[in-house]
DNA sequence: GTGGGTTTTTGGTTCATACCAGATTTTTAA
DNA sequence: TTAAAAATCTGGTATGAACCAAAAACCCAC
């Protein structure tokens, strides 16, 4: 059974007081109790917080789905509502694997393959690739984890012409590892984009989250030295499970400066 | 008066239906009108549209959220829903200001300098600027809009040291241009992160949406060219008037691979 | 005409109620 | 003992009613 602290004398829903509205001074008390860890794992039921803040339950959605909103708590399908883990930080431009930078941030990572299959690129692919709409190209759809929560779907596409026999290797591992071993690309170049999003089924159901959630989906295209892009991914993160960081990579840039 | 494309047939609040929900639909229908352009500018009201999908306001807006979510449609406080304008792409990694990538894209930019001021760091600032918690630092809020629209609130912290007398500047202008011009600041760096966040007030008022609405928080740690850093800056966006945006600069990188 | 007050319209907040659908727990029967 | 069935708990969806606050439209006196 889970405590909070709560001011037995303020009536949340008595709109009269300051003109501040009851979801907002339930959603603050809420995120006090998360932010001073007094409230960890679970929250109680939805029932039973209408009961302590005295306000419909309408209201308490509104004020959680704002705390989800701001990244602290996240639902389980018709299972309760959760205080978020810290967020993954992620930096899209860096060559890294997801394996790695998670393990660095002392998370456990997972990934299962979805699908695998040869495509027809849309015209955006198409378009980005430069190629023919009717060349055939791989991709691959998968599911990655940290900690057992689903935080990514990604959608990768392959240019079966620049990376050979790629569907024949394990493509549940890491692509930038298969990329780096296999087929000797060292040095990469990528065009990203990032941007708020919903995220629809089936990919919501894929992040054990509702139609219509919040995401962010990150863009990449990927290109080998000679500017030629070969593989383009589109990733759909939830938005509770990741910071986009780049460090500006100042030995680098120093080395070159140096006259 | 705006038409709306509508199968009378169809019975939006009929949910035995191919298990699919009412809201669901209306936001289907909604977006497919906005697509296709059928409809632009102003929605019809609330109540206009609960009466056309036949479903409860509460049920409308939940659909229309969703919309606002999916950056298709925002509000005007208490005066209506809007189609949203296309999104501003933005590199936070390019030197550029304001100014010029949002003229670049057809955009009208404004600023306007919300206040100046000397204050002590906080913990994250001091820790990122590498300065003592009892340093002043020029401290600066803006507002900037893309056509009439207000876009971001930025937050920028200058270390005085640094950039000496930059108080004593126009600061409503573009701080890039300031930085190449007076302090021969040709050549930075960044640290940046990127995450979705929510917009409370005052910020949400600056921005003319709601306490609690959706945004995406950019934290910038500026460097000059020997990695120390002078300027730290928290921008709060809009979550659906931008687009983050990274190009490989791929001459650059050429040039540098050439032997 | 026009400025200022009034009315209307709009979205914003809150409530109480009902029932559905899936997850979880408990009970029951093989 | 264990697997299936039932009860229960949870969030998810939907309704409709009421009132508030601010924007917008209107109107009228000057």
């Amino acid at each position: 059974m889970v405590t909070i602290t709560h001011d037995k004398t303020t009536k949340y829903s008595n709109k009269m007081s300051k003109n501040i509205y009851a979801y907002a001074l339930v959603r603050e008390a809420i995120a006090k109790n998360i932010i001073e860890k007094k409230l960890t794992g679970n929250l109680p039921s939805e029932r039973e917080l209408c009961a302590t803040y005295e306000v419909a339950r309408s209201t308490l959605r509104q004020a959680l789905g704002q705390l989800e909103n701001m990244g602290l708590i996240f639902r389980k399908n018709r299972s309760g509502w959760y205080v978020c883990p810290r967020k993954l930080k992620y930096d899209p431009m860096r060559h890294a694997s997801f394996l790695q930078y998670t393990t660095e941030q002392g998370f456990q990572p997972s990934t299962v393959l979805l699908s695998k299959k040869q495509i027809k690129p849309c015209k955006e692919i198409s378009e980005s690739l430069h190629v023919d709409k009717n060349t055939s190209l791989t991709s691959i759809k998968r599911v990655r984890s940290v900690d057992g929560r689903a935080v990514v779907v990604e959608d990768l596409s392959f240019s079966n012409a620049h990376l050979p026999e790629i569907e024949k290797h394990d493509l549940s591992l890491s692509i930038s590892i298969l990329l780096k071993n296999t087929y000797k690309h060292h040095k990469v170049l990528y065009d990203i984009s990032v941007e708020s999003c919903c995220l629809f089924n089936p990919i919501a159901q894929h992040l054990n989250t509702y139609d219509g959630a919040l995401g962010l989906k990150v863009t990449r295209i990927v290109r080998d030295q000679n500017g030629v892009a070969f593989e383009f991914d589109r990733e759909y993160w939830r938005h509770d499970a990741l910071m986009i960081e780049n460090n500006a990579k100042l030995d680098v840039f120093i080395q070159h400066l140096k006259p």
